[in-house]
DNA sequence: AGCACACATTCAGGTTCCGTTCAGCTCGCT
DNA sequence: AGCGAGCTGAACGGAACCTGAATGTGTGCT
């Protein structure tokens, strides 16, 4: 699990990151608001500890800023000792949670854990035509209840052919699609990974959801059990 | 929104009761742990704030008796003033949050409505995967009964493809939240931690947990005996 | 300090599997 | 029947992955 700590006191910063490390965290250290606004843009990281003060860019600026560009990494915050209203108002710019300081060691830790146990993954939506199913963001496969297993441009050409169910695809649109432009090996390759799929998502099915078009090109159906 | 609020000091009980009535949650209070134990089991509550010094039934066993009967209503427990080891234990219980006494009502609501807001139910401390199952508080490992030794770097491999288990990662992705970001070594190495980690969870047990996705990375699937 | 040990990382050779090509076949149409 | 479009299995080359061992690097122990 990766880590992004934004603190500006050097010492206490070093601290966090071996003692973060010793519990077997990757962490990476930002020493100001504007760089730790930058790192946790650019790198996707499980969690965030942000302090409050920080020079430049102070810990709730940061924090909406990443609201603001759809980044929702948790953000747990550290609050000076005796700021009741700074915690509610960590609360409220996005933050997840926060700690007083001064803090325990194991309490950061367990915070943390609590954090990233809550996660969420939302998902893009899945492909379907019929009781077949595609999920491009993890390149699985199901006809119905039972995962198929395709390599990578067997999933490609099935991908296009989905996302265009119900219309003809020509063999010419296919290779531009799937393969790069400057693709000019023979075509027939595309009728090999067509036989290649559909000895996987339709003999064993006993359905047949992609036609041919003879002249044209293919065609996915819906088609169900 | 149902609160129960779980305090044995009658005052502050009533206290709280009209403070958070006032704010627009109905309230029940509970004067002991084994009455909030039956009340919570009882009742669909949305959250529950807990006092962890309680006669009878202490704090923590009331939350872990909830979570062992699988009911995972938020719960903010209240710990005393200079308990940095009660809290982290709380969470470990499988508190959702906790409060440190004394604190100001404002701070409470806050807390709460963030509880609230992640709403839905949390899952156990322990990472499972069929019977492959993680602490990584403790950093220990099982496979059904029998404990698994694993190095940090193994132990952190396997913790970030069991987060993610039945979705593929690729090895990009595990190095960029097990390694720091500026690692820029060969990815092979990641490969050579998926063999220790097959040798030691899953070759012995017969078990092919961790799939390679040829093109795309790794999955974590869930194995059972 | 010096040593032993365990862990992290690199390296090089081996293996598997995927993408592509090819040659022969089948099917539908005129 | 004859033609062209599409089908199919096999074969090959190379990339991706696996794997055991060698080489760093730090940490605790005496």
């Amino acid at each position: 699990m990766r880590l992004l700590v934004v603190e500006d006191e050097k010492k206490l910063a070093m601290s966090l990151k071996r003692g973060l490390e010793a519990d077997g965290f990757a962490v990476d250290v930002a020493l100001d608001g504007t760089d730790g606004l930058w790192m946790a843009t650019e790198h996707p990281y499980d969690a965030i500890v942000l302090d409050i003060m920080l020079p430049g860019l102070n810990g709730y600026r940061v924090c909406s800023q990443l609201r603001e560009q759809n980044i929702w990494t948790p953000v747990l915050m550290l609050t000076a000792k005796d700021g009741d209203l700074d915690e509610a108002e960590a609360l409220d710019t996005g933050a997840d949670d926060f700690l007083r300081k001064p803090f325990a060691h194991v309490v950061l830790v367990a915070r943390l854990r609590a954090l990233l146990r809550r996660g969420q993954p939302e998902r893009p939506v899945d492909l379907v035509a019929g009781d077949l199913r595609l999920d491009p963001s993890q390149r699985q496969c199901w006809r119905g209840s039972t995962e198929i297993e395709l390599t990578a441009r067997e999933f490609s050409v099935l991908e296009f052919l989905t996302t265009n169910a119900g219309d003809v695809v020509s063999k010419r649109d296919i290779l531009d699609h799937v393969w790069n432009y400057d693709f000019d090996g023979d075509p027939n390759i595309v009728e090999v990974y067509v036989r290649h799929l559909r000895r996987k998502i339709d003999e064993p099915f006993q359905v047949a959801s992609i036609r041919t078009v003879r002249g044209a090109g293919y065609r996915l159906i819906a088609t169900s059990p």
